[in-house]
DNA sequence: TATCAGGTAA
DNA sequence: AAAAATACCTGATA
């Protein structure tokens, strides 16, 4: 037995990095297995239901996974994970809900054992309003809460209910943008859109499109808003993501600017295309108050709802989203996993993935850069180590993000990659301004005025300034320049999503290939965060090569 | 009418 | 488990 792959009986994949065939077995896990660990020789995925639903709602075949499996393991596959495997995939599509009358809808359940503790589970019977011959009748009103109750006991429902349509509007793209170029969707692109639109009819319509920053999110969100032609809510998370949008929807369809509202802190105009934010909807004086914003998901008649960033989405949100099961719902995202642990509450009321392409295709296609990422460990200095061994644990983490020897290193990287546009990014204000004092070069935080921003901005464009120091304001700033190499000289505990998104800044397709540091004081928590931060870029074929700084 | 500082929330 | 950033609202200032 050669193969790459370990199967054991916890439900943990074993994947040696070294092997021949490493590439073409990680290829074929991240279709249906989540990376939970990522050290130099042996990669650990893991199979869960969610990881399975979602295979299963992309249609992926049990034989393919099963066949898959057995090609790659070096050893004979232990059979309850199988039969897991089997029970789990099955479980998505073994309830399906459908609509009986005009305020009730049928539960139907295939199997009588999962009927019979469906009915008498503690949870669900506020629920059931009478048995039916194959399943359990539910009244309409409940779509959206019956789904969420379901899905935390462990059975993902298949909602063949259909969907309401809007107001209607015709919306096209063009095929000139505004400056004059062309402008066409691109096949992932297309593909995309299909995805979501027409997958099976009644099932397409809700669901969540990943793709990697820099490739056109915003675009897909452009040609599924053209393909249902409704009145349209976009969520998304700033103003000025708000008004990315509402300059993309101009530059590149028909719609004019009266179409187009923005329903912010700033203006409050509903038109048939409406851009708001999270914290629009969420926001409140104390904490007794209504969120009176909230209102706005069902005071129109949208036809579709688009979560932009979907993976931030703050709970209260999902609470409003439980309401409104028969509207279209389309979220865009780079990255699904959340550090909160409420995958299963985006699957089951926004939906199931219905597309994605590993970043490493982009890459190989021409759409993103070519990226290198490097671990750099450094020890920390003998004063240093003795504060952090005597330190609590919760001050440890920031005294070894702090590590004061990162700015030698932050120097000679800077120093290395003269001909290039460096960006530092950190975590902790006084860290960024320790290194701008010493390194003198500009620092952008959030107290940094807008103008003054947008200044930098303009001069790191023309190349007037080759490195710029930027705070967590480089999280969500969508408006941040490109550069092509970026060193995180600390970041927020073990979060995969911002890493993704870091990276993302530097993805930008250009003439040079990037670069992307992460540095982390050796031995230390900071460096096991870091394990944790790298997964998802792992999970999607990156690989951290380690670095020692002395 | 526009802009800014201060408080609150998540 | 913690810090930073953001965006809302209100009331003051020009």
């Amino acid at each position: 037995m050669t193969g790459p792959l370990i199967v054991q009986s916890d439900h943990t994949l074993l994947l040696e990095v070294e092997h021949a065939q490493y590439v073409e077995c990680r290829d074929f896990l991240v279709l249906f297995a989540e990376l939970v660990k990522s050290p130099e020789f042996i990669h650990t995925y893991k199979v869960t239901p969610l990881s399975l639903w979602n295979a299963a709602a992309l249609e992926m075949s049990l034989s393919e996974m099963f066949e898959g499996l057995q090609g790659f393991s070096k050893y004979p596959l232990p059979a309850n994970v199988l039969a897991d495997i089997q029970e789990w995939y099955a479980s998505y599509g073994k309830l399906v809900l459908q609509k009986a009358s005009k305020d009730r809808l049928l539960l139907q359940v295939e199997d009588a054992h999962i009927l019979e503790r469906l009915t008498h589970d503690k949870s669900l019977k506020p629920f059931w309003l009478e048995p039916a011959d194959d399943g359990l009748f539910v009244a309409a009103s409940e779509r959206g809460n019956v789904k969420h109750a379901l899905i935390k006991v462990g059975y993902p429902v298949k909602d063949l209910c259909g969907y309401l349509s809007g107001e209607e509007l015709s919306i096209s793209l063009r095929e000139t943008d505004l400056e004059g170029n062309p402008f066409g969707l691109r096949d992932y692109q297309q593909d995309a859109i299909e995805a979501f639109y027409h997958a099976g009819r009644k099932t397409g319509g809700n669901g969540i499109i990943v793709l990697p920053c820099g490739s056109g999110k915003t675009i897909i969100g452009l040609g599924v808003i053209a393909s249902v032609s409704n009145h349209t809510l976009i969520v998304t998370t700033n103003n000025v993501s708000v008004h990315q949008w509402q300059h993309e929807l101009l530059n590149k369809t028909h719609l004019s600017s009266e179409d187009i509202g923005e329903f912010t802190g700033v203006e409050k105009v509903i038109r048939p295309i409406t851009i708001t934010t999270y914290q629009m909807l969420t926001h409140r004086k104390s904490k007794q108050d209504p969120m009176k914003s909230m209102e706005i998901f069902t005071q129109q008649n949208w036809g579709l709802i688009i979560y932009d960033e979907v993976h931030l989405l703050p709970a209260p949100v999902f609470r409003a989203t439980t309401d409104i099961q028969a509207k279209r719902r389309l979220g865009l995202t780079a990255t699904l996993v959340r550090e909160d642990g409420k995958e299963d509450d985006v699957f089951a009321l926004i939906g199931p993935k219905r597309y994605d392409v590993p970043w490493k295709t982009l890459e190989s296609r021409g759409y993103i850069a070519e990226a290198f990422c490097t671990e750099y460990r450094l020890p920390l200095p003998a004063d240093e180590e003795l504060t952090y061994a005597h330190a609590q644990k919760r001050e440890r983490f920031r005294i070894a993000a702090e590590n004061s020897k990162k700015i030698e290193l932050v120097q000679q990287l800077i120093a290395d990659h003269e001909q290039d546009h460096v960006l530092v990014i950190g975590q902790y204000i006084s860290q960024l301004n320790a290194l701008a004092k010493h390194l003198k070069y500009p620092l952008i935080t959030g107290k940094t005025k807008h103008a003054e921003r947008e200044k930098l901005y303009a001069d790191f464009k023309k190349g007037n300034i080759r490195v710029l120091l930027v705070s967590k304001v480089a999280n969500f700033a969508v408006d941040l320049p490109d550069a092509n190499v970026l060193i995180q000289v600390s970041g927020a505990f073990g979060s995969r999503q911002e890493e993704a998104q870091r990276l993302g800044r530097i993805l930008r397709p250009k003439q040079r290939s990037s670069f992307f540091y992460t540095l982390v004081s050796k031995g230390t928590d900071e460096q096991r965060f870091g394990i944790n931060r790298q997964l998802f870029l792992v999970e999607q074929g990156y690989r951290y090569h380690i670095e020692f700084f002395e």
